[in-house]
DNA sequence: ATAGGGTTAG
């Protein structure tokens, strides 16, 4: 006891700042943040450190407690960075207005408050769907202050879009040099990302070669992603194809493991098969190593597509070759292709050898096979399966707590489904529809 | 980590 007060005494902001860096839980970042005897000369960096990370795992009442410090605090002048991170995580909680208060009190925290936390609010409300509260802190920048910029604008655009208005966004588009306002990269990156969720494939195409040839704004590898992942879904390969093409031929753009498994799950869906070997050695050829997103994609491939289960295992010994370990993805992935054509007796023995093979069944695993044994009509399998993962903490999906409800209510005497009934309901699985089904049988 | 992408299972 006595030597560890003599430590904690020993503590100093610098080393507290080392230790709260290493610390990945955030719990013990806290505890170990208020351990020095009180008061304590808290360096800036460590009230960054454990608020960042207190704001990461979103663990707001310690977050506030702590940002109260802070702000009484006035040796420190925080960076608006921080506030940026806060305001975000609040958007991740669902907490628009507490991210709306935090900005307000930025500049109590002796911290100059610009157009950076002005845009990270702009976002919150995007991202949390409040478009009437984006459109009045839109319409009051000038009265905190602030004047809209590129990145302003490119959130706001995306807003516009949720809406449903693409040609909003153009007129905000062209609103931008009325007022001095640049586009950049990321404007056009929006603007082609918004045009392919709209299926307006050939005007992102075409807004590609224009902010070359118009705008002098070079397409980086971001947005070559946003076409190829869209070419690809529409089917139009042999276009996606082209876009990598024109990716190998620059020098300033890099391809990736995941411009490759787009491909290779697009070649797969549309018949195919046979020339993923080619981008597979293209790939090799090129340095980019296959993960484990390309291989699973790959398994995706043969069992949805391909119906082809032998080459799906041959799959997992052919990523172990690659150092990759097959993982959850991997086997739900097979035994998800195994319930899709009614083979659960096959799912059901991939499942079992699951952790031999070094992978514990999940949640996704269990649903799966639940699903598909209760669309096969195997109640009693059902009922072992049920118990199996009940006592592992999982429950089944709503969809298939129906099903299962629906399929043993003709098959089996009443006090056999009210046991289910009941237990369903402790598990909060059960519809108010599944509910008046059950009971407009029972009493017939 | 102020804004755009990220694959593969339910």
């Amino acid at each position: 006891m006595a030597t560890k007060v003599k430590k904690a005494t020993r503590l100093s902001p610098f080393r507290l700042a080392t230790l709260l860096r290493q610390e990945k839980d955030p719990n013990a970042a806290l505890s170990l943040f208020l351990s020095p005897p009180q008061p304590f000369p808290y360096s800036y960096q460590c009230y960054d450190l454990l608020l960042t990370k207190l704001a990461y795992s979103r663990l707001f009442p310690p977050l506030e407690q702590i940002l109260d410090r802070l702000r009484a605090d006035e040796r420190v002048t925080p960076k608006e960075p921080l506030f940026c991170h806060i305001i975000s995580s609040y958007a991740r909680g669902r907490l628009p207005s507490r991210a709306h208060d935090l900005f307000l009190l930025i500049p109590s925290f002796r911290c100059s408050r610009t157009v950076k936390s002005f845009n990270s609010l702009l976002d919150a409300y995007l991202r949390c769907g409040n478009l009437e509260a984006f459109e009045s802190l839109w319409h009051n920048a000038g009265s905190y202050g602030v004047y809209p910029d590129a990145c302003s604008y490119n959130i706001y655009m995306r807003a516009v879009c949720l809406s449903g208005s693409v040609s909003r966004a153009w007129e905000l588009f062209d609103e931008m040099p009325t007022r001095g306002i640049s586009p950049t990269v990321v404007t056009f990156g929006t603007l082609i990302a918004i045009l392919c969720d709209n299926l307006m494939l050939r005007e992102a195409l075409s807004l590609k070669e224009r902010m070359l040839t118009l705008y002098n704004v070079k397409p980086n590898v971001v947005i070559y992603i946003t076409l190829i992942k869209a070419l690809c879904k529409s089917g139009e390969l042999s276009k996606a194809f082209k876009l990598k093409e024109e990716i190998l031929l620059h020098k300033d753009l890099e391809l990736n493991s995941f411009i490759y498994t787009t491909l290779i799950r697009a070649l797969f869906s549309s018949g195919q098969k046979g020339e993923v070997t080619v981008l597979l050695e293209e790939m090799k050829a090129n340095r980019i190593t296959p993960d484990n997103a390309t291989f699973n994609s790959m398994i995706a491939g043969f069992c949805e597509d391909e119906k082809n289960f032998n080459a799906a295992f041959e799959v997992l010994n052919e990523m172990q070759r690659n150092g990759c370990k097959p993982d959850l993805i991997s086997y739900n992935t097979i035994i998800n292709g195994f319930c899709k054509v009614a083979r659960w007796r096959d799912a059901q023995d991939l499942f079992e050898d699951m952790p031999r093979r070094g992978c514990k069944p999940d949640i996704v695993t269990y649903r799966i096979l639940f699903d598909a044994i209760c669309n096969c009509k195997e109640f009693k399998e059902v009922v072992v399966l049920l118990d199996e993962m009940v006592s592992k903490g999982y429950t089944p999906s709503l969809y298939g707590t129906k099903k299962f409800l629906e399929g043993i209510m003709g098959r089996y005497d009443g006090l056999f489904v009210e046991s289910f009934m009941c237990q369903f309901m402790k598990l909060n699985r059960l519809e108010v529809n599944s509910w008046e089904k059950v009971v407009s049988r029972l009493r017939v």
